[in-house]
DNA sequence: GTGAAAGCGCTAACAT
DNA sequence: ATGTTAGCGCTTTCAC
């Protein structure tokens, strides 16, 4: 099924056909009436592998994450479509899994397809792919952090700093025996940057992280609540639990409420995202927002300006104490 | 930049170009060699567009579903993702936002970009997208839901048999007062078919729900927390408590359990999905297993096989009694 | 307002 | 083992 066929059924030209189909140029009523009775009947679906190689214009913006399990992505990716909606551009969503040469593939694979723009999560790449990007000719946006040395422009928030932050938050409340609980990839770089931010700023205060635990796997509730019991086994004294993330932070309050832990008195805990659907949790865990919907909006603006800048947008993660923490 | 520079380059014909880097056909190592440095040190990346057109094959699997926020679809990717591993196949994810207007529109957004296989949650859609999916003269599956009539091949589980087989579950442990807390959202076709499952299970064993409540939204805690509080101070007579998914239910486990209620005996909860993340509250929530991850992984296989049937796959809820409900 | 010709960058099929 | 030719289904450009 091809144009010629419409052609054909409505006794036009090809050129007449494609013309009606794209709302492009002249064409009178009667005509394309014709034609779109014609494509319709048929159940004419254009092709655009043929629309893009002969226009040399492919209207898709590829997106590189980690993976859509974390939460952080498809909220990410919401962000995307808002500020794409009602353009022509339409996300396609490549997945990483958090392993750098799976990323370099994925963003060839992308390229391949020659998009309007390359949004990719994080700036840690290889070597190839960061050549890729910087080749593209299109716009490439390195979104979620802005600790490093990005290859064209990049939106997001410094993981480095957010750790800092809130080392600075807790401190300020008084709390002295602090844990940290994380994820032992290293493959989390802004995990990292965030735990190191934060034992910087502990240091800047004169105080050393009392403890600290990391697991492997998936962050959640059950990784959460082990992982506490473990460490706060080791270190009693504990009086704050820093965690990577708000999945792995709700366990963790569950767990120390159901030990009858005074919070958040005798213990503090804080997370890292703000993650809607645990709104509702006995307490609300004290938490710093990652902007990701905005990161994403951002981003596919930038797509949709087509501007090819190398600017580094920086936004700035809020803290909100919530539940967890004790007043300043 | 085009295979003709790379055989420049290389001092070959745009064919040899072509062959080492499919790796088709005979090549000696010599050439190939040649071939590969100059496409590497010109940073080559091929045009798929081109070759696509060229070749008439498109190694892409259209994915379609409602949203990535909801976890279940994530993980039916996984699963896809998983099956496509290994072999050429790439899927290409599009979200309709639980919009049968806006799925036909990604529907036939897809199609146009003729790929090798279509996968489309739900059995719902417009005629037009029926019509496209008939069409569309490679492999397409429905899944997630085997309850109505599918365009060609489905994968899912019988939802409504979900409802009824929780319902004989719930009334077999010897509860009778029974809530159901769902979704008012008519989109989600198959939490209704769980509900009138529900319903007509509990009428086979002469029980009529005691009460029932909806909500517009997103599920989460916070959303199970609400619902369940205003079912409960409208009915505190309820004795079981069934939720549309895990999320909300988690909600509802949460805030019975501050309120002092004794679980499982004075008060049962259930919900659907099992999600993982969700190990590590500190009940177990009785749920069913939806399959979704064998679900993604069964529709990719038809996929890979290139297989055109119109095979309605039923997969079985496994029920997970967990702590929240008596034992029989 | 409509049509004809050329060609986008590849690959299939057929040489050699 | 390598090259040549034709053409995939559209859009661009130019002609009428």
């Amino acid at each position: 099924m091809t144009l010629r066929d419409v052609a054909d059924a409505a006794s036009v030209s090809e050129m007449t056909v494609s013309r009606v189909l794209r709302n492009r140029g002249d064409v009178s009523d009667k005509t394309r009436e014709r034609v779109f009775e014609a494509a319709r009947t048929l159940g004419y679906v254009p092709n655009k592998i043929a629309g893009a190689l002969a226009s040399n214009r492919v209207n898709l913006v590829g997106v590189v994450i980690p993976s859509l399990s974390n939460m952080v992505f498809p909220d990410v990716l919401h962000g995307i479509g808002e500020a794409l909606e009602g353009t022509e551009l339409q996300p396609v969503v490549g997945t990483s899994q958090y392993d750098l040469q799976q990323e370099e593939k994925v963003i060839y694979e992308m390229l391949s397809w020659r998009p309007s723009g390359l949004i990719v999560a994080g700036l840690e790449h290889t070597d190839a792919a960061r050549a890729m990007m910087r080749n593209a000719c299109v716009p490439v946006v390195e979104v979620m952090d802005v600790d490093g040395d990005p290859v064209a422009a990049a939106v997001g928030i410094s993981h480095e700093a957010a750790g800092r932050a809130m080392a600075a938050e807790i401190v300020a409340r008084g709390y002295k025996n602090i844990g940290y609980l994380g994820s032992s990839s290293i493959a989390d770089a802004r995990a990292q940057k965030r735990y190191r931010g934060f034992e910087a700023g502990l240091a800047e205060a004169g105080i050393t992280l009392a403890d600290s635990i990391f697991y492997d796997g998936t962050s959640g509730f059950g990784t959460g609540r082990k992982m506490t019991q473990a460490l706060l086994e080791r270190t009693p004294t504990l009086d704050f639990l820093y965690y990577n993330t708000d999945m792995n932070a709700a366990g963790g309050l569950l767990y120390c409420m159901e030990k009858g832990m005074d919070i958040p008195n005798e213990i503090g805990l804080a997370g890292f995202n703000s993650f809607e659907v645990l709104d509702g949790l006995p307490m609300r865990i004290a938490t710093m927002d990652s902007q990701r919907e905005t990161i994403g909006r951002r981003a596919a603006e930038l797509m949709v300006a087509n501007e090819l800048t190398d600017e580094v947008m920086r936004l700035e993660p809020e803290f909100l104490p919530g539940d967890t923490v004790r007043s300043r």
